[in-house]
DNA sequence: ACTATATGTGCACACTTGTTCACAGACAGC
DNA sequence: GCTGTCTGTGAACAAGTGTGCACATATAGT
């Protein structure tokens, strides 16, 4: 299929009767999808080229333009994108429900199938959070802000900690959802023939979140440290 | 000082009486200077370019070669610079002792002075641990994993949950770190003229910490999660 | 059915990039 | 002081890059 990709370079050749602006989005994907996968290829985004991606699609470089101004804009499409997944994911935790014991390690589990189905949306997210260029480097961190609302926002309605203010839950998600997204950027990098280092790496990520949460309990609303010693 | 060095370009003419490792150490230090320094400027380390850094260096593309193989022994080498600065953070934060109040906040203020006295450094850890190449990515891990390693050890002098496992003892510290370093990557992607926007991020950074620690004080050595409900 | 339009092609251009090679000058050891 | 060695220079090259332009061709609206 990546022959066949390469061998008829013609995008238009391909589905030829699938009205335009369907097809048009079609190579779009195509763009995008080329993007990630040069980028789970060792490369990271900046030093991706636009005739690399044009290459990989199977498109000419000058098509890029008909759908990016820039690779720039192809990068925050792609931050869309990861923003998708992961507020998928967060419905997947959600219709789960709550269950009554373990939850934590429920959870995770769920998180760790996920980063594994979509390997390429976490090692973009976790490798352009803090590399990529300012500009997409700003938009994911929208993104996990939205996430961190969102988880907040769930905590509530679940009744955790309800006493806590706002601001207090947000901060205790960032928490999470900063070693969430580390655990799975090393996750993703171990070699895959690996599974008993791949299983610390999981018990160790299960402690961490569980050490958070111990620490959620007993974080108190108003701590006047000042006057504590 | 960067015009001059653009202006006079001959390295060796700088210097004419130095001696001669000391001289090429100089331009050593100069690449792997205009590395950072290009880098500080929104470009992250993939997406740089050897003649870009020579320029920036005042130095001749070919010279680089006297130097480094490849850009990519140019990264491990930054990497090791990065580890050393962590290094000397860790033994200011040592030798400023134990105080008796706020331990948190003490440590913390130290760190953020160390992030902002070294902003390139950190900036390239943080930005280079999921984003560089893969040998780069394990490099930065193991200057990472030493960093663990010997603050784990410290909180063992002092005393800290000495009942606990130096598993255990690492897992939190690895938490610690990775909130410290996402941290730093936050704070320097702050414009410099938002105090208050500042303000917040430090003190959100206070809380995570502070709750990371609340949860270590509660952590049981061995908690036989599967019996417990 | 005819035409205008939008998507993808092909070619062209000016640049930048990594790397090779012969060369110049400063230093170190005899 | 002479000679060999090492660091930095300069010109050159092939390959790759972003982008502008005129062209094809299938589609949508009339």
């Amino acid at each position: 299929m990546s022959a066949r990709r390469k061998l008829e370079s013609a995008a238009g050749v391909e589905a030829p009767g699938a009205g335009r602006g369907a097809r048009k989005q079609m190579t779009r994907e195509r763009l995008l999808d080329a993007a990630l996968t040069l980028m789970s290829g060792g490369n990271s985004f900046p030093s991706l080229s636009l005739r690399e991606v044009t290459r990989e699609a199977g498109v000419v470089p000058t098509a890029f333009y008909r759908h990016f101004h820039d690779m720039d804009e192809l990068g925050l499409a792609l931050v869309e994108e990861c923003g998708l997944t992961l507020r998928r994911l967060l419905r997947e935790v959600r219709k789960a429900g709550v269950p009554t014991t373990d939850i934590i390690r429920h959870s995770v589990a769920i998180y760790l199938q996920y980063v594994r189905a979509h390997p390429r949306h976490f090692r973009t997210a976790a490798s352009e959070r803090n590399g990529g260029s300012p500009a997409m480097r700003q938009a994911i961190r929208n993104e996990v802000g939205h996430f961190v609302r969102e988880m907040a926002q769930d905590l509530r309605l679940i009744g955790y900690r309800s006493d806590l203010p706002t601001e207090a839950l947000e901060m205790i998600c960032s928490l999470v959802i900063n070693t969430m997204l580390n655990a799975a950027s090393d996750i993703l990098d171990l070699p895959a023939d690996q599974p008993q280092l791949t299983r610390e790496l999981e018990e160790n990520f299960i402690s961490q979140i569980r050490l958070v949460f111990l620490g959620a309990e007993q974080w108190r609303a108003d701590p006047d440290v000042r006057h504590k010693k």
